[in-house]
DNA sequence: CTATGTGTTGAACGTCGTTCAGAGAAGGTG
DNA sequence: CACCTTCTCTGAACGACGTTCAACACATAG
């Protein structure tokens, strides 16, 4: 009974990830209504909140699966090619831009979310991110066997936060915006001149 | 009369704009509410329809209020600061940095426009990024006076979007983040690279 | 004074996320 | 079988939101 109640809450939570996803990735974060959710999903409205929170934490969770695919994605492009620490720098910036090109709001829904509720982020968060990170950092340790561990942290950050600005404004408005060839290009601009330094 | 009424309604979008300005400073954009507005500017909440198109409308023109601050501010700093080109850049960056610090709700506001209505961006939003990109590129061009136009306008973008990003990204989360000073290093080393190369 | 055109108003509308009193199912007990 | 208890789920109701528009106020002209 606990047991039954625990798994059919469990299908629930799954069932609406699933639907919140379609709506997401088509019609992006801003469209998931509580009421089409509940419809599409065959429950009340008042079911959604017996398994999260409120839409926010649904939300969060959506993009708990985005983040560890966005992750796969990149750590399966850079695992299958060799080639200098540089040009893992340079496929690894790329596949996070292609993957912010095929799920745009998928992506968005990442930074996007209400984070000033309570200022409280979920760790799973942050560990997810410090996943990314790490990924980043390992041809970077690779490229500079000499630094310390804090400033080989700077430079993670400093690059993961500059590829990430990159795609951001490219992709921000495709009137604005550049053409996704000269989004990579930026990339790599940006990735050959820090890797020729000292 | 036609006179009158285009004077008081000058006068109405003023003291929206203030009003409003004051609100997104303290509470961020998202705590902006019609009829809060309304009230505290001592009109109805149609008289807001009056004089703009609808809430992102007004948001819409202070952000160009903002906008313009910003750049006033980031060239004022690097004006009065003499130095190498490169030594323009940090400052820059720096100044950047810093009005997003002072102004972190005005400044997150340019940002989280729900630009997503009709894809529409007006076009004094592009002429002020526009501006930003100048200042920029001035330095850069004095830096590679051989470049071609379009390879000065992908220096620009990438250096704008990589310095936006690092510090979006630092200041996301003061939890997770960073604290300024390591974001300053993280301007100044990325830029520092930047200028070392060919 | 009345008629006319123009500007302003705020109650009303539709929609949203969220809640919670009550319906309903399931299990235990005699 | 009937009855009670316990836990779960439901969906109408709530309050707040942005936006609208019929009704009102008022200045001007005849």
């Amino acid at each position: 009974m606990a047991r039954d109640t625990e798994k059919r809450r469990a299908e629930l939570r799954a069932k609406l990830l699933e639907i919140a996803e379609i709506e997401v990735r088509e019609k992006g974060v801003q469209s998931l209504r509580a009421r089409a959710l509940a419809e599409q999903a065959g429950c009340a409205v008042g079911a959604i909140y017996n398994v999260f929170d409120d839409l926010t934490g649904l939300i969060l969770a959506l993009n708990g699966r985005t983040f560890q695919r966005l992750g796969a994605s990149v750590s399966e492009e850079v695992d299958q090619s060799g080639g200098a620490p540089v040009d893992k720098l340079i496929i690894m910036g790329h596949a996070y831009l292609r993957f912010a090109t095929d799920n745009p709001n998928l992506w968005r829904a990442l930074f996007d979310v209400e984070m000033t509720a309570d200022g409280i982020v979920p760790v799973w968060y942050l560990e997810e991110l410090g996943r990314l990170f790490a990924i980043i950092a390992a041809p970077l340790a690779q490229m500079h066997p000499k630094a310390e561990p804090a400033e080989l942290d700077l430079m993670t950050r400093t690059l993961f936060s500059s590829v990430h600005g990159i795609v951001l404004l490219g992709l921000e408005r495709r009137i604005s915006g550049v053409p996704t060839e000269r989004i990579k290009e930026m990339i790599t601009f940006l990735l050959t001149r820090f890797s020729e330094g000292p």
